[in-house]
RNA sequence: GUGCCCAUAGCUCAGUGGAUAGAGCGUCUGGUUGCGGACCAGAAGGUCGGGGGUUCGAGUCCCUCUGGGCAUGCCA
């Protein structure tokens, strides 16, 4: 299926051409991208084009006589139910009520796949996203790329590509052994025995549950042993409440990539021998260092320490090469904005490399912070001051969670208050949506007790004004997919589904299938339109990863 | 200091260079012997942080100022 605002656009463009090769208008290049605005049906109707007004110019007449231009040589379509000029030059358009009504059929013959089109079809993508090393639990920090990235790979499998959801994660290096050191100490507190908590220890009671948990499970039978040990075991029990915790919002990945793997496959060592070679990387301070000053950066970084670790940056450049390599149309990585300076020298790496990183996609969202009584301070793991996302599950539960935290775009600072998130979680969106889809769920168990049936319901009855503005709505839906892609920005399906939800309950109050007056065969179109409703609605849900409801 | 992000209704936030700037919550007024009232109909509420610019048209793009956030590691 080819998205409505396409179509028009098509519709458009053959017009001009049309009205240039009839003499109509004079020849001038036509726009690249000619602009279809998504309107409410009211006086601007359905769809509006403004590109009368800018064709202006170049066709040396006045707006409004470039539209009238257009529409006397637009092309015949089913869809367009009236056309008009209005103001200085746009063109209106409303869809025509008798093909709105039987989409009400298309549909249901969509069924699950409501709404998606195919133009990725034959392309693979990946999202990568989370990669929080195991060091402590999952927070409300993380949890904004974590939705963000599922919700995004839901949107980016809807136009055709096949997706993989990827999780990097380091389970070596300074951090953790930080880990270990720190649950050791906690370990040997819980023991009553002589500890040295490391400076830059994590301080969270996390650890004192981890190190309780030991205790119960081994006694002091671990009292002698070294942090490596700890390291291991804190490793294993954070990733099963990391993996819990995603699941309890309905996340799961398909690959687990661990840094290491890079080194065991000698790609870290290959990547510093090439970019020697190509005099990329060299020796100062006892450091190696990557020339980034040759790729556009600022001042050069350093790849190995004198200790002779490497930096993160050195095993992400060949995370990014291994991404390209495994042939991904669009690799999309999710990062918090406090990592956004990390990607540029992953970029030029991969270029210094002779890559090209373009189906690399970085999306950065901004922080989350945290509000107690009024006040905001960062969160930090290290010092044990965050909300962790199965709190919030706890309090808020699975949907509102996940619609939350989508609902805010990309760019905006979120102040997370979880008082103020428990107060309204009795009044908000989110039931409004899932309401809708209880109610259609409601009317089909009615239906079924009355003996009411769609079979046979003649779809072009379903004329009236709510009806058909619902379905306006409902056939938006393609454009919110493809719009919401192309800007990766989640949070736009969660102002749509507020606006169908919405759009749906003035439907309800006044459309009904089996009370007032209804005729039988009004009623099996109704029905069917309600049939139409709830897949709409739950495809939308579904997109946003949350759950379906029959009764609430 | 420099780079990136933000500032829109009382509060939380949407808003693709288009026409009269929207929603939720809160406030106020109404609504059901009826598919579930977790709902609906309506009202009040705005110098889109200040100033300049770009153009047929700016909440949206550019410059600047103010106020906040993040980054500016041989941490990740």
């Amino acid at each position: 299926m080819k998205l409505l605002t396409a179509q028009f656009a098509d519709l458009i463009r053959r017009a001009i051409e049309a009205a240039q090769t009839a003499g109509a208008l004079p020849a001038f290049d036509i726009p690249e991208d000619i602009p279809v605005d998504l309107k409410d049906g009211g006086a601007q109707g359905d769809y509006a084009v403004p590109v009368a007004l800018q064709l202006a110019k170049p066709a040396r007449r006045a707006p409004r006589q470039v539209a009238e231009a257009i529409m006397q040589h637009l092309p015949t379509a089913d869809f367009i139910g009236r056309a008009e000029i209005a103001g200085p030059g746009f063109l209106n358009f409303w869809l025509s009520p008798a093909w709105l009504a039987a989409q009400v059929d298309a549909i249901l013959a969509e069924g699950a796949a409501a709404g998606a089109f195919d133009i990725n079809a034959g392309k693979r993508a990946q999202v990568e996203f989370v990669s929080a090393n195991p060091s402590g639990p999952i927070t409300i920090a993380h949890t904004r790329g974590a939705v963000m990235g599922d919700t995004l790979a839901n949107l980016l499998a809807a136009t055709g590509y096949t997706v993989e959801r990827e999780y990097y994660f380091n389970n070596a290096g300074r951090q953790m052994e930080i880990v270990g050191r720190s649950l050791r100490a906690r370990y040997l507190e819980m023991l009553g025995e002589p500890f040295d908590f490391p400076e830059d220890g994590y301080r969270g009671q996390y650890f004192r549950w981890i190190a309780a948990g030991l205790v119960y499970e081994h006694g002091d039978a671990l009292k002698d042993k070294d942090w490596p040990v700890f390291k291991d075991l804190a490793e294993n029990i954070i990733f099963g409440h990391i993996r819990n915790s995603l699941r309890r919002i309905g996340i799961e990945f398909d690959n687990w990539f661990n840094e290491n793997s890079l080194y065991e496959s000698g790609a870290v060592d290959r990547l510093l021998e090439a970019l020697r070679e190509k005099d990329y990387a060299y020796d100062a301070d006892g450091a190696v260092w990557f020339r980034m000053t040759a790729f556009g950066g600022e001042k050069d970084r350093v790849l190995v320490k004198s200790t002779g670790e490497p930096t993160y940056v050195t095993p992400d450049i060949m995370y990014h090469i291994d991404k390209l390599e495994r042939g991904f149309d669009l690799a999309v990585n999710i990062l918090g904005a406090d990592h956004m300076d990390q990607y540029p020298a992953v970029a030029a790496g991969v270029r210094a490399m002779g890559y090209d990183p373009s189906p690399i996609h970085v999306i950065i969202h901004q922080a989350v912070t945290l509000v107690e009584g009024g006040a905001t301070q960062r969160m930090s793991k290290r010092k044990g001051q965050f909300v962790t996302l199965d709190e919030l599950v706890d309090e808020v539960g699975r949907d509102a969670v996940r619609y939350y935290i989508l609902a805010y775009k990309p760019d905006a600072h979120i102040n997370f208050d979880l008082e103020l998130a428990k107060a309204q979680s009795e009044e908000n969106p989110v039931y409004t949506i899932q309401y809708a889809h209880v109610r259609c769920m409601g009317v089909f168990r009615q239906a079924a007790e009355a003996g009411v049936t769609d079979a046979g319901a003649d779809v072009s009855r379903l004329t009236g004004e709510r009806e058909q503005s619902f379905l306006r709505k409902a056939l938006e839906l393609p454009q919110i997919i493809d719009f919401t892609i192309r800007q990766m920005e989640p949070h736009h399906l969660t102002t749509y589904a507020l606006d169908l939800a919405r759009l749906f309950h003035s439907t309800y109050e006044t459309v009904r299938v089996l009370h007032g007056d209804t005729p039988p065969d009004l009623a099996k179109a109704r029905l069917r339109f309600y049939k139409a409703a709830q897949v709409i609605l739950a495809r939308v849900l579904t997109l946003m990863g949350m759950t379906t409801p029959d009764r609430m």
